[in-house]
DNA sequence: ATATTTCTTGAGAGTTACTCTAAGTCAAGA
DNA sequence: TCTTGACTTAGAGTAACTCTCAAGAAATAT
């Protein structure tokens, strides 16, 4: 069993967010000791697990609970469940390939600024070089 | 010359969003006509390609404005730009690897059930196999 | 020539998902 | 006993949108 504090350790989640979460029903499971203390079992810590896995894909907490009310209505909904998880590795892989275009992007800035600092940098203190306004570069 | 209309279109950002950068001080050379519509040239196009690809990654819009400031300042922050987008790049690649985990766990997921699909799912219609409140599968 | 629709504008309210603060309970250690 | 520290809740604050609205101009329809 783990206090809140070691769940937020391991699971490298703020105590904060994990109360937020507990909050919105996410851990249906979480037991309390005598003093109202939130024991999580390692069972909990999946619960943890895979809410942060859908978080991080950007699934909203609304589409969260769905997922998690499907898992306490029991083994009836494994088909379900396995729809969605397929959908967000979907999403996941889509953020992949959207997360690769930036870095293109920026290899490109990369490039062009090393370019500059390589070949061009003297310019910059030649006042005969000024860029007209408007033009400037992002 | 883009109406905010077009640069939506072409850039994926909606008109609102748009709206909202401009009014953050993104997009510092954006004119406007007789009438105060907003007029993008090509080169505006490009700040909003660069705020994008920074949104897109994570930073904060109070840091893309620090990062707008710079470009504006012109060719002196060169070396400061550079740095920027590098760290950013660095950025990009660490929520490559973070995502590549969380595609670890929606594999495992995905696998877990398809099994259970594909082996147990009589089992689901067997009331001798409820499963003891607590300990269910997340 | 007038009516209606379509765009755009700014201001400001609403939303999501935290993130933080305040005020309080409780138990163990100096 | 006093204090420290972990925990609790409620609720305020924040970031970055996201949406609604009313007003004004221009294009199109009648």
């Amino acid at each position: 069993m783990y206090t809140i504090k070691e769940v937020a350790k391991i699971m490298d989640v703020s105590e904060h967010t994990l109360r937020f979460w507990a909050k919105s029903g996410f851990f249906p499971f979480v037991e309390r000791d005598s003093n109202n203390i939130r024991q999580f079992s390692d069972n909990d810590l999946e619960w943890v697990r895979i809410v942060k896995c859908l978080r991080a894909v950007g699934t909203e907490n609304k589409a969260i609970k769905k997922y998690i009310d499907l898992c306490v209505a029991g083994d009836s909904t494994i088909k379900d469940r396995y729809k969605i998880i397929q959908e967000t590795k979907q999403k996941a892989l889509n953020q992949m390939e959207e997360l690769k275009k930036q870095l293109d992007v920026l290899d490109f800035k990369e490039n062009f600024y090393r370019n500059l600092i390589e070949h061009n940098l003297e310019d910059t203190w030649n006042p005969m070089n000024k860029r007209k306004t408007g033009a400037k570069t992002v």
